[in-house]
DNA sequence: GTTTGTGAATAGTTTCACAGCA
DNA sequence: TGCTGTGAAACTATTCACAAAC
């Protein structure tokens, strides 16, 4: 394998076939094929062995990929082998929702601070998590924190940005419906759901 | 303009531009420009207008857009005018934050319908919804419903998006961390967000 | 025989640079 | 002059087809 930048594409199906390789794991498997995980996860073969080609060697020829090495090899590229604390900003409907969602357990992040700015909330605690006052944000670095989950309007998400990368923040998941501005080297996801739902209704009709 | 077919993240950036041009006609904007409006988003200017190009003419050279007219030809070409109601499965903690989630308004969706297989949970409301029984979805089409939204755990949702398509539903939005299959002709955009934070980690490293 | 890994071909998308109009 | 609209160029990603390895 020659070295080739990878692709922003590659990057974004790595956790699902990280999924899929721990959904066959779970069920017992000890090894797969790239026709059977791309049949699992709705893709084609070749971009599965394309897209692993990236990295080196994952498999054997005429045999196919151990699920327990390549679990170990995508979760060390997507840096999951370590675990990830992140602190949640905005305990309403969409922050407490977040706090009970079981799935971050999957890939090893753990939501274990959360911050809000309503009074009566704070003190309070929601799936285990001490609910903090926004104000107090502080150093989150310093409590092993480098991941920040914005559910706060979309009036007060910029601010709240802007705090979670003076804390120490370097990657942010945000639901607020707008643009997050930060200085390099600190990554934004956004997660626009109005906006995804948006789509729908062209492809409906187009058939 | 030449016909030509329109791409796919063409079609995925509409959206935001008519986010954007919501955002400065709610501001008191008569008219923008392609800077104007790239800068607030955060594309560049020919980006947008050889996304717009694909449908014809949206603007007058030498002046820009009118904000009424482009906001017009958007929704129109995402079939966003005439409004559209959806049904939503599964009123855990997730799906009741997406009944009280009014960002959905904005773009002329409205949660009408809501359904569930807790018997506790059947004939309340919720953000002013009916909560109905899950194997009573039936005809959903007759109800004027053709979106429907997946907030049940990963194990039921297959089953419950072949009901939503068995009921009439032509998209689907799923909040199950799996992949749906469905006939053609029926469009699903999943959104899975633990995946989403799961690529956070490797941007971080990487810088 | 089976399945991986990968150059080469094809397809799709972004970026450029400027002609076309107001 | 100012800003749109768009072919052409540059870049990126997908798909193919097959040699290499077990």
């Amino acid at each position: 394998m020659r070295y080739r930048k990878i692709p922003e594409e590659t990057v974004r199906r790595l956790p699902v076939y990280l999924q899929g390789a721990l959904h066959l794991s779970r069920r017992g498997g000890e090894s797969t094929s790239s026709k059977e995980l791309a049949d699992l996860i709705g893709v084609e073969p070749w971009q599965i062995r394309k897209d692993f080609s990236y990295f080196g060697d994952f498999g054997t020829r005429g045999v196919g990929y151990s699920l327990g090495s390549l679990i170990g090899r995508i979760n060390k590229i997507l840096r999951l082998d370590t675990g990830h604390k992140a602190a949640l900003v905005g305990v309403g409907n969409l922050g407490s929702a977040l706090l009970a969602f079981p799935g971050f357990r999957v890939y090893g992040f753990e939501i274990v601070a959360a911050f809000d700015i309503d009074k009566r909330k704070i003190g309070r605690r929601k799936a285990g998590v001490l609910i903090e006052e926004t104000t107090s944000l502080g150093r989150l670095s310093a409590r092993g924190i480098h991941l920040g989950i914005i559910a706060v309007p979309e009036t007060a998400s910029q601010d709240i940005a802007d705090a979670l990368v003076k804390a120490g923040v370097r990657g942010i998941l945000s639901f607020a419906p707008r643009r997050i501005v930060v200085p390099r080297g600190v990554k934004v996801i956004t997660i626009d759901i109005a906006m995804d739902l948006a789509r729908l209704p062209y492809y409906v009709a187009a058939g």
